[in-house]
DNA sequence: CGGAATCCTTGTAGATACTG
DNA sequence: CAGTATCTACAAGGATTCCG
């Protein structure tokens, strides 16, 4: 497929008009995937999130828990006990995206070494001449 | 390094530990999408992209289209002609992630109407009450 | 225990103007 | 045509603290 499209690139859609960025704007959040991960196992803690995620702060978790469930992405389920106890899980449609998540896993496993490399040697290219003595990694 | 450092809080935990955050650090940019797309019916010139995705600015289009050649998801070729003419392709591994992302926007079309309504339904059982005083819509 | 509110730092993106 | 440079704005995210 060497066509060249001279022209006739103004197919290209508009921005918001593709569904590709709908599922991406959702998901992009530092932390939803890992939400979505966490909780893919069965129903869990606030507390569990917490302590799993490892490096998530109070805040974070609750605003992206917020939106996922906003989005219908996980139940928030709050049991009227003493201590308060709040179990979040995902939704049937959730589990859907953490299967398509793993293609994108997949994707990157295979490929990160390829894209270490051609980050690697895209910065030697341009950094030669800049790195008097940097030494930038 | 201007960290407040108030005790040893620069755990720093590796972030990187699931490969899914690779891969959507490298696509959640707001454009790496739309760029991918449009280049991927072939090899396709700077203008043409910048007036086929439509809402992008310059800056944008040449900043994003550097972090996808850094990470050799495209390839630029410049022809030493007069005037200049630059062509942008995707490579080999940037046309498996289309397809992935394909599954992505598969599961974006399947579901974006159960998710706009869980939306819908998450602001109205949290704004009926708020919008008391505050008035938000 | 589960959050909400606050403050602050940074990255991402827009507009504009200039260059090879 | 294909960028680069600068300046600014805003939102995402981190740290901390208070409340139910």
């Amino acid at each position: 497929m060497s066509q060249r499209n001279t022209g006739v690139t103004s197919q290209v859609v508009n921005a918001q008009a593709c569904p590709v960025r709908e599922v991406l704007d959702r998901v992009a959040g530092k932390w939803s995937v890992q939400i979505l991960v966490a909780a893919a196992h069965g129903p869990i803690r606030f507390t569990e999130l917490e302590r799993g995620i490892e490096g998530i702060s109070r805040r974070m978790l609750t605003l992206t828990l917020r939106n996922l469930e906003r989005d219908g992405l996980v139940s928030r389920t709050v049991h009227p006990t003493v201590p308060p106890k709040v179990e979040y899980e995902l939704t049937p449609v959730a589990q859907e995206l953490h299967e398509t998540l793993q293609r994108l896993t997949d994707w990157s496993e295979r490929h990160r070494v390829h894209i270490a490399e051609s980050r690697a040697a895209y910065d030697a290219a341009h950094d030669t001449e800049a790195t008097a003595a940097s030494g930038r990694s």
